[in-house]
DNA sequence: CTTGACCCCGTAGTATGGTACAGGGTGCAT
DNA sequence: ATGCACCCTGTACCATACTACGGGGTCAAG
């Protein structure tokens, strides 16, 4: 028996509209209607949804995602090109831990160079912020 | 000499139409002007931009640096409250870069599990995201 | 047969951080 | 005095990922 919009949403735990954002995306493919419009949808689109909330939480973008799912609607595409975008995704990733543990570094020396005490017109953090200006 | 928007905009490494940008933000305190409307920057926006700019590279929002510009100030803020702010940050982007690390460490398995032969269709990558559906 | 929960569409708004016009006026050099 | 670079305002647009709303139609229970 298909689901509703609304059963949908609920069985893959995101909202009404974000389903209908998704079709218009096409990262979800429209389903059949019924008589009166609705839209009736086969089991098999919750697991699709799980599918794209999954490479969600992974870092993969909405747009990238759209072509995870392109590569295995094909039948030409290999394994290996899903393994190529995987593996561009953990560079990617890596290459943003590298920024944030970057500026973690600059932070941290921030907030060591700091006593804590007097006021803001001697702080060390924003006289570090400002260069070699001073204000 | 007072700044055209333009020489600011140069000196300081960012678009004019970002001065302006900022400006409406209230990141940048609206100059005096010519008796034709031109903006006159003093000397010292110079450095308040550079500020934005490096608070931006540690990984604050526009927003947060409109608050730590607005703590200096007031006089009548502490040296600890912007220690404070700049230990939040901290956490943060400690978070940030806790959560980048599950999602290589995942990502990492997936390209590990696939050996990069055969159709899509018998891709683990593929079938991973898909939990326990099979496609 | 009415009420309430659900569905339809299209449009517009949210937040973030800008960027790009259009349609003017200004300032300076030649 | 004329050409060109620069400035002004206001508005609209870019990407990203939704979220909300208005004004309707539908379905099932009581």
């Amino acid at each position: 028996m298909p689901l509703t919009i609304g059963q949908l949403a609920k069985r893959s735990g995101i909202g009404i509209e974000t389903v209908r954002f998704y079709e218009r995306k096409g990262l979800v493919e429209e389903p059949p209607r019924t008589d009166s419009g609705y839209r009736q949808y086969p089991e098999d689109v919750v697991a699709r949804i799980r599918f794209i909330r999954r490479a969600k939480e992974l870092g993969f973008k909405l747009k990238e995602i759209s072509e995870l799912l392109s590569l295995r609607v094909d039948p030409d595409t290999k394994c290996a090109d899903v393994k190529k975008q995987t593996e561009l995704k953990i560079a990617d990733v890596e290459e943003k831990i590298r920024v944030l543990q970057g500026i973690m570094t600059a932070l941290k020396k921030l907030a060591a160079s700091c006593v804590g005490t007097g006021p803001t017109s001697e702080c060390p953090i924003l006289e570090a912020l400002d260069g070699q200006e001073k204000d």
